[in-house]
DNA sequence: ACTCCACATGGGAGCGCTCCCAGCCTGCTC
DNA sequence: GAGCAGGCTGGGAGCGCTCCCATGTGGAGT
């Protein structure tokens, strides 16, 4: 009656104090019996149980987490606008990796979005009250101060993607991120092969670092080429189809013998296609695409889209066991992968 | 050296007491210099923030949980597939409201997955250790036992949607819906106004109360026409693209004639468009088109699509003003709010 | 029969925080 | 100059849990 905390419903809940009392055992016994259930008799373990399901007891997490010092949770935070987060199959794909690997450790997933700078600054305060133990970070564009606060704050963090910079020095944040500069360039070479001379590049963000290493790896085989890596032969997109539509628009405004382009992302790749053959052009006789991603289950965005594949869901479950790992304070093995892609020909080169 | 808790980096993160004793106060007045500042003095005041700082002091959530009751920070559940959850713009656009309305009054909103059985389970048991103070739960399908159960285990649960049956009566349990059966009603009788009397619909999942729910206002509308509500007028989408070009094909087939088509959401009415334009149909001449929802930010999705809009942010952000009336146990002006739409037209009628 | 040890148990301590309350010291009133 | 109200303060209690350790208990070994 004068207790101001049990505004839920009507009386207190269930405590594992009162769990022992109706079992007939000590708080000791109780917790003990809860929790793997060693040196527990039989029947002080059926006891708990019984009482704790006729009681119908959940255990408190705040007082777990305060004297465990972790709450068997962590966090992918995305600092990603919602409408890019919602729209890009990316990040849908990545979390399905990092959510099937901690679901097999038992332990829960929370995702948070820090997109404006105070959301950010707000994540930073709250994180560092350690309501998780650790966190992913998805989406990092320029030189964004969270990762690195974060980590610096004692909290474990993983990056997906790469980390330039002094941050890669930081103990407490570690990386996994495709090799975007070799699977860039093995995408060119291959239009390359295909006898093209004339390869535009419909880029990512150029603040964020996997904009820039693909841009790089397509400039990097372009520059060998008779017409060189022009700079009008490569336009800026943000991994958006209405990007990619642009995008091919302004390649072909520039040169109408356009007869290559290589995408940094499916969703891009997409959008070209829709302007190409808009424009006239048959994929691949006129115009050769390459995206990037080949995401599992998006086969309907560009069917029969050449692209380079990034093993993303397996690049989440290693995002989580790589976190894992480091909130257990296990040494790791490579502070900073980079997992290869492979190129997967189709009808569009 | 000894503490099995300082993993992280290196010495002991600073507590309370610590910046007590920095400050060379008590832990009492340190906590009332850190929390608002009553009945300190400015000297106090002073004191303490200077030593926090100089200690990079940050209270422990876990601890201040366990006291208070309540953790700061409420929950969107989501029970649906990541890729529907990443690929429909709707859910976007909730979370936008609901995020909006939470940072005004300074919570945390975590999204969590609740997608398999397991997981649901999972969820369930997670909710009742009380990490959230709240949870919004969006895309409830079939009769799902888990906003009932975590309602009932004492957390406030709010459902974007709507509620049908006995979890109607849970008082721990509140809803904000569409007006789906008007808004759909509203659809079909501007496609009769405009002179159509061969109207299909393509609708979302039937096991789903919107799903049934604008179903019903197509039918209501369509069984006063002279054909009527022939089974083979509606036909059973999923809320994807693919799924609306798959109707609005399988609406020609089994009726060539058809000269309107409603369907349950914007991203299927882009589909059918697509499916109908392949078909030879002109929009709006010979098949008008209406959708359902009018996401802001998607009007790329099908430029000039007469649509029924649902005002998604504010809904977003009612569901989160009546989660934390709920949390604060003030009394709730309606527990189950149905919101209404209203019919925008453009130029695919 | 006696020792020994493994298992089982209860209860104290303590995680870091907020609340409460008694006590203090001002400064003001009469 | 005594009395009193109010602002500040310190420290105890306690949130619900897990760990630790001292203390039983039984059965196996000699």
């Amino acid at each position: 009656m004068e207790d101001s905390r049990a505004a839920d419903g009507g009386r207190q809940r269930p405590t594992l104090e009162m769990v022992a009392a109706e079992a007939g055992v000590s708080r000791g016994t109780a917790s003990r019996a809860l929790n793997g259930g060693h040196n527990v008799s039989r029947r002080a373990m059926e006891a708990v149980q019984a009482a704790a399901a006729r009681l119908g007891y959940r255990p408190n997490l705040a007082a777990r987490s305060l004297v465990l010092g972790r709450s068997g949770s962590i966090g992918l935070v995305v600092s990603e606008s919602d409408e890019r987060l919602f729209s890009d199959p990316y990040f849908a794909t990545v979390a399905r990796g990092v959510h099937a690997e901690l679901m097999a450790h038992d332990v829960q997933l929370v995702l948070a979005l820090a997109q404006t700078p105070a959301e950010r600054e707000r994540m930073l305060r709250w994180s560092a009250g350690r309501p998780l133990d650790g966190v992913i970070i998805i989406s990092v564009h320029g030189a964004d101060p969270l990762p690195g606060a974060i980590a610096t704050e004692g909290v474990p963090v993983v990056i997906g993607g790469a980390v330039e910079g002094p941050d890669r020095d930081i103990p407490g944040l570690a990386s996994v991120d495709a090799d975007n500069l070799a699977g860039a360039r093995t995408a060119v070479e291959h239009l390359v092969a295909r006898g093209r001379t004339r390869i535009g590049h419909i880029s990512g963000p150029l603040d964020m670092v996997v904009g820039r290493d693909r841009l790089e790896g397509w400039r990097s085989v372009v520059s060998g080429l008779p017409g060189g890596a022009l700079p009008t032969l490569s336009v800026e997109g943000d991994f958006s189809e209405a990007s990619g539509a642009e995008g091919a628009r302004r390649l072909l405004a520039a040169h109408p013998d356009l007869d290559g382009v290589f995408t940094s992302n499916d969703v891009m790749a997409r959008g070209a296609l829709g302007a190409l053959q808009q424009a006239g052009r048959r994929v691949p006789q006129d115009v050769a695409v390459v995206g990037f991603d080949d995401l599992p289950g998006t086969e309907g965005i560009a069917p029969g889209l050449t692209t380079v594949r990034q093993p993303v869901i397996e690049m989440g479950r290693q995002m989580a066991r790589t976190l894992l790992t480091m909130i257990e304070g296990r040494p790791l093995a490579e502070r900073h992968a980079v997992v290869p892609t492979t190129l997967v020909v189709r009808e569009t080169t």
